[in-house]
RNA sequence: GAUCCCAUAGCUCAGCUGGAUAGAGCAACGGUUUUCUAAACCGUAGGCCUUUGGUUCGAAUCCAAAUGGGAUCACCA
């Protein structure tokens, strides 16, 4: 039983004894740094039990929590704040049986829930951007934190391989490419393929503007342009398996998905599963014909099915097109009930953007009509945009920031960075890549991942992203600080580590290492909290704080210069430790720690 | 027209399950290095927590409205 678990227990048995009252739960918040204590009750509330003043009831609740719970050395009350002091002994015993893993990932319980999380959801007609950027990052480290609370996690990808947007860019190539591949552009081949997307899209506009001069309205040009009625076509001719347009299909998809891996492997996500919605777009009739069997879906005049949700205040939403084939929510309906049949899991994440918060209320509804009781474990982890100053990013307009581009860029910052330091000289040129991408990327990373998912984020292209304060490779210097000094402490004399803190005097520890043991002490409840709430902003704001509590302690505190090798080696130990946690939380969040920086 | 989300320092963000004098980083200004890695540390300055009303012993936090910003409401995905 931790320390928290003790005090409200106690409380309760206080207010018992004191004032005969019942009560359930209380809870106890970290007492603010300007008073004196660890722990604060705020007793307003029971007031109406005590029927005394505030620092009367606080004061006796504390008489009775000092004289029952050993671990408190003391307490002060301020108005209605009972602040209680934890020993030091208390936290110097936590320490020593706190045996940290060296890594969190322990082996995880047969009966485990299991947790599917669904990110990066790509479309197969151009380059990820920043803004798959925020997914893929976001879902990676859900999936890790998730791990870490003690679920079996399955990462799961949905590409989207198919549709009118991918036949774009093929008509594009077939018409203006020559032939061209990404070997003879010496392109990445998502890239190429963006490019022809670009290009579609170009020379569309102008048919629809041609049109326009020749008096045709606006709507009537985009669905008369020539270009229009081919791309119907070649949709139309792939749903029929066309052996040319199948064939034009796989090789350039085969070119995407050879530019998306190399992007996935520097960005350093990856998957257990990969569905491409060329496979998954039919499915879906199943539940379209259990929905009308069940009353719950109504088919019009047109032979079309729908949902009349506007008695749950949305609106009708239609299942299936008249001609029969599916829509997307058809899909996503057939999707999920394939996931629970071969996964049988008790969650699924969707990793998606908020602009489609509508669409997973509809399919979360429908599913819960139809009488799935697994819909209950559906989540829709809805993150904001990123926006550029001038706003949305837009793929049509190149107002896009690229991945690849920005991933370099942030590598190059590193790299200057590094250099112009010049405290890594000694490592070879790999090792120094190999640190520069550590650097950036972990820049990256952190810059996107400490904003809370829900808000949407501004990303200034003109202001380059910070290597100082709060960032990934401050957390990163003192990591690395730890093991530079751990590295001289062992070679000279290596019997430090096997020395336990038993010796060590309670009175010697100062208010710095209390702070860092209680900080170590929350490591738990601050990843249980993250896996609750989807929120890897959490691990990232509170290893940002232990690592800037840390720094303050280096500063301040001799270690190896210590004299007394009891004190020494429990600084030592407490180093040792605060690193570990340190890299462990970095790598829920995907973010690598180099060795030397 | 309807629904949903957001508003905290010059900028980017924490804090929001109600609690004490609202915190960081960046930018600005000043200081710290013969001593464990200065990508650091310390200090100064910077706030009508958009506004108004309500609930409460107590509101940045909960409720309502207003204002401003964003998103969504396809037989698109």
């Amino acid at each position: 039983m931790n320390i928290e678990q003790k005090l409200t227990e106690k409380t309760i048995d206080a207010l018992k004894t004191l004032y005969g009252g019942e009560v359930n739960t209380v809870s106890f918040e970290k007492t603010n740094p300007d008073f004196a204590g660890d722990y604060t009750l705020v007793v307003f509330n029971f007031l109406k039990l005590s029927k005394k003043k505030p620092e009367d009831t606080a004061r006796e609740i504390g008489e009775y929590l000092k004289s029952n719970l050993s671990e408190i050395a003391d307490f002060n009350v301020v108005k209605g704040f009972l602040n209680l002091v934890i020993s030091d002994v208390y936290w110097l015993d936590y320490f020593n049986s706190l045996q940290r893993k060296e890594n969190f990932n322990q082996p995880i319980p047969a009966n485990a829930p299991v947790v599917m999380v669904e990110y990066s959801s790509p479309n197969t007609n151009k380059p990820l951007h920043l803004g798959h950027v925020r997914n893929n990052l976001l879902g990676y480290s859900v999936a890790e934190i998730l791990k870490a609370a003690g679920n079996k996690v399955i990462k799961t990808n949905l590409v989207n391989d198919r549709g009118i947007h991918i036949c774009k860019s093929m008509l594009a190539w077939q018409k203006w490419g020559n032939g061209e591949t990404p070997e003879s552009a010496n392109m990445k081949g998502d890239h190429l393929v963006g490019k022809y997307y670009v290009l579609f899209d170009k020379h569309y506009k102008a048919e629809v503007a041609h049109l326009i001069t020749k008096n045709y309205s606006e709507e009537d040009a985009e669905k008369k342009a020539p270009l229009m009625l081919e791309i119907k076509e070649m949709l139309l001719k792939w749903e029929q398996g066309d052996k040319a347009v199948r064939a034009l299909w796989e090789m350039m998809n085969g070119w995407v998905y050879k530019g998306f891996e190399k992007t996935y492997a520097i960005m350093g996500v990856n998957f257990d599963s990969t569905y491409y919605e060329s496979n998954t777009y039919v499915l879906g009739k199943e539940i379209i014909d259990d929905g009308l069997a069940k009353g719950v879906f109504k088919t019009r005049a047109d032979k079309s099915v729908f949902i009349d949700l506007t008695p749950d205040g949305l609106d009708e939403k239609t299942l299936l097109r008249g001609d029969g084939t599916s829509v997307y929510i058809t899909q996503d309906l057939g999707t999920a009930l394939k996931r629970q049949q071969e996964v049988n899991f008790d969650k699924l994440i969707y990793t998606v953007g908020n602009e489609q918060d509508y669409h997973f209320k509809v399919l979360f509804l429908i599913l819960n009509k139809l009488g799935y009781i697994w819909s209950k474990g559906l989540h829709h982890l809805s993150y904001g945009m990123v926006e550029l100053p001038e706003g949305k990013m837009k793929s049509r307009e190149g107002t896009v920031v690229d991945a690849d581009d920005l991933m370099d860029e942030m590598i190059a910052t590193a790299a200057a960075t590094t250099e112009e330091l010049g405290k890594v000289n000694d490592l070879t040129e790999t090792e120094k890549s190999e640190l520069h991408k550590i650097i950036g990327l972990g820049a990256l990373k952190y810059f996107i991942l400490k904003v809370d998912p829900k808000k949407k984020m501004l990303f200034n292209p003109a202001e380059s992203i910070d290597f100082n304060g709060n960032t990934a490779p401050f957390i990163m210097f003192n990591y690395v600080r730890i093991r530079s000094m751990i590295a001289k402490a062992t070679s000279a004399d290596a019997t430090w580590q096997n020395t336990a803190n038993t010796n060590f005097a309670a009175s010697c520890l100062l208010p710095k290492e209390k702070e860092l043991i209680s900080k170590l002490h929350s490591v738990d409840a601050i990843i249980q909290q993250a896996a609750a709430e989807f929120s890897p902003a959490l691990i990232a704001n509170f290893t940002y704080d232990l690592a800037k509590e840390y720094s303050q302690y280096y500063h301040d505190t001799p270690i190896l210069k210590e004299e007394h090798n009891e004190i020494k080696f429990f600084r030592l130990h407490l180093s040792k430790s605060v690193g570990l946690v340190i890299k462990e939380l970095m790598n829920l969040l995907g973010i690598i720690v180099p060795d030397k920086m």
